[in-house]
DNA sequence: TTAAACCAGACTCAATCGGTCGGAATGATC
DNA sequence: GATCATTCCGACCGATTGAGTCTGGTTTAA
């Protein structure tokens, strides 16, 4: 019993935007490369990639030698996008979704604490680019294996 | 669908806490009380406050005219100590529960990002003290009701 | 003795999480 | 143009959990 954790759709999400970050640009990877080599389950995967290229994060390939790719450079996504990409907005608390949402009353003085983790998290979240990240150690990064190109535009993260 | 929301056990042990530290120091308020004036499910307010008492930040005086107070001064007491007597501790993602807990690798290099967001809000929550929440504005702090004295005794928060 | 309170644990019910299934659309290759 | 690899999409499903209730205690003031 834990407090405050991520999803698992979260965390593979972010497993698999930093597989695709780390492969050389525009090359792109298929749901049974990440799949295997990140260990998430294929078809749920499948799912949490949809939610990306809907997010604008990544852009697929469909038919043979498919697969997907990053829409921008790694150091343009943050983790923030990624998160909200496949659930939606940090909000710590119900009453942080947006005004008036507060039960009890409208400031109810927890509030104000709820929004400063919030904007401390967010800040976090946003600052760290998939770029950040170094490939667990024991591991190559750039191995080709089935990958084919697949154009890759620039963008901000925030 | 909103992130990293705390549930409503965590809300509700917060306003509870905190409607105890608002009354004068060492009179006990009861569940009823409490329910009515927080608008929480009174059962459920009952298992919560339990968890308040086995986590030594509130004492309890059983039989008539009972009721709850705080072990301590609300200046004493944080939101995060409230916060992990009724969930556990604060972990953003599984692998930041405890050492070894990767299913991908020791080191899957998001386990530092967590870590970071971790000790941010641990930082907040652990700063933030009961005695730090205004009262509702439009209501009386310290309208007396129902309360009899319950000792309290000094420690400090963490 | 009685009523007001807390204490404890079993129980319920609905939603969500994590994941699967089956198949349709699409595109490369032969 | 058949085939095969791949993405796309919606329906489905089981287990868990979150939120709360129920029942029946026990303790204590009056």
């Amino acid at each position: 019993m834990s407090l405050m954790q991520v999803s698992r759709r979260v965390d593979y999400a972010l497993r698999a935007a930093i597989h695709l970050a780390q492969r050389p640009p525009g090359q792109a990877a298929s749901v049974a490369d990440i799949s295997a080599s990140e260990a998430i389950p294929k078809k749920f995967l499948e799912k949490i990639l949809q939610d990306l290229i809907h997010a604008g994060v990544a852009v697929s390939r469909r038919g043979a030698h498919g697969g997907y790719a990053l829409t921008r450079d790694p150091g343009e996504i943050s983790f923030k996008q990624v998160m909200e990409a496949v659930e939606g907005p940090i909000a710590l608390n119900v009453c942080t979704g947006g005004p008036n949402l507060c039960s009890v009353s409208p400031t109810c003085g927890m509030q104000h604490v709820w929004a400063e983790g919030q904007r401390r998290l967010i800040e976090l979240f946003a600052a760290t680019r998939l770029s950040d990240l170094q490939p667990p150690s024991g591991t190559v990064a750039g191995r080709p294996g089935t990958s084919h190109g697949l154009g890759t535009e620039r963008g901000q993260a925030g």
